[in-house]
RNA sequence: GCCCAGGUAGCUCAGUUGGUAGAGCAGCGGACUGAAAAUCCGCGUGUCGGUGGUUCGAUUCCGCCCCUGGGCA
């Protein structure tokens, strides 16, 4: 399949002002847009995830938002497969698109690649998952110094989720991670013709803008929507579980800490995320990305 | 006005039998190849409310003052 060419890219922080710059673009060129954030692809999650409105979906065709139920794994591998369908099967290497989101992988992954790899099957990794919760992430990362000493020596013993990866991927390939990361991967865009932007927003005036933001979230029903979501009864463990605000109001709801409290918190935890999304921007995008400081 | 309890990091608080202090949270910096809104690493000097006194030395003991709660009038 042919590098995508007339594409533009518009990373940044949450709540920077991506999807308004992207809808403003969308509109100018006649462009697509795709959702390039991890969260925004999950049904049910709308408010939280900060969702274009169906007036801003009205305003311009919008992929990629979400069509995933909250209940299904998903994955950088997963997403960037769903991007190549949407390619092929809406001929968009005959239109402008522009991918928007505050996900730095799924960015990689679109002018780099992800390295092939196969795919593991459900049984194996929750069966790691489990033994992960159960025994910690030393006692694995000693089981994978012993079966994959070079991955073991790169990942930390206290980074369960990285040691979990590469034990999975050994078993359900037969091979260390290490070798299919050292294949070379097969980029889904060209990065030097595309157009890419970052917003770097001031950190103060972001976390103000983060803060309203909540506040508007709990005014347009935030609550109900984790309702939703838990009537689900899905595992915690699932990331759409993990979406921000998701765990602090499902504890205002089981009557564990009040709505200031989960406020409180969830603002935190925006800010908190800001900062390793811009830390994520800032020193692993390339000096070609054109930086707005707006 | 009197009595009691407080005043220590941005916040909540611990502590120093007198040798100028440390937790949690917040904040800041960093890593990042299929859960990435994830996962992980690193960073703690602050007139210890003010001012006098005792002392080699006071944030710690004593006096006075200020502020915040609560109680009594």
């Amino acid at each position: 399949m042919p590098l995508l060419k007339d594409v533009t890219l518009i990373a940044g922080p949450t709540a920077s002002g991506k999807s308004a710059l992207a809808l403003k673009l969308a509109r100018e060129e006649g462009a697509l847009i795709i959702n390039a954030d991890s969260m925004q692809v999950y049904a049910v999650l709308h408010i939280l995830t900060a969702r274009p409105s169906p007036e801003e979906l009205a305003a311009a065709s919008h992929r990629l938002y979400g069509h995933v139920h909250p209940g299904r794994p998903y994955s950088t591998g997963k997403w960037i497969r769903d991007v190549e369908g949407l390619i092929k099967k809406e001929n968009l290497q005959k239109r402008p698109v522009i991918f928007a989101g505050g996900t730095g992988l799924y960015f990689r992954a679109l002018t780099e690649g992800l390295s092939a790899m196969p795919d593991i099957p459900d049984e194996v990794r929750m069966r790691w998952r489990a033994q992960l919760v159960r025994e910690g992430a030393s006692a694995l990362h000693e089981l994978l110094k012993e079966k994959d000493p070079v991955s073991a020596q790169r990942i930390l013993p206290s980074d369960g989720q990285r040691i979990v990866r590469a034990l999975e991927v050994l078993e359900a390939s037969g091979q260390p991670i290490g070798h299919w990361q050292s294949q070379p991967a097969r980029p889904v865009v060209d990065s030097l013709a595309a157009r890419k932007i970052v917003l770097e927003p001031d950190r103060a005036e972001l976390a103000r803008r983060i803060d309203l933001r909540f506040d508007r979230m709990l005014a347009e029903g935030a609550l109900d929507e984790v309702k939703a979501l838990l009537a689900l009864q899905l595992p915690p463990s699932m990331p759409a579980m993990k979406a921000i605000g998701v765990p602090e109001l499902s504890a205002v709801l089981a009557g564990k800490i009040s709505l200031d409290e989960a406020r409180n918190r969830a603002k935190a935890a925006t800010r908190q995320y800001a900062k390793r999304q811009a830390t994520w921007f800032r020193h692993q995008l390339s000096a070609r990305w054109q930086r707005l400081s707006a």
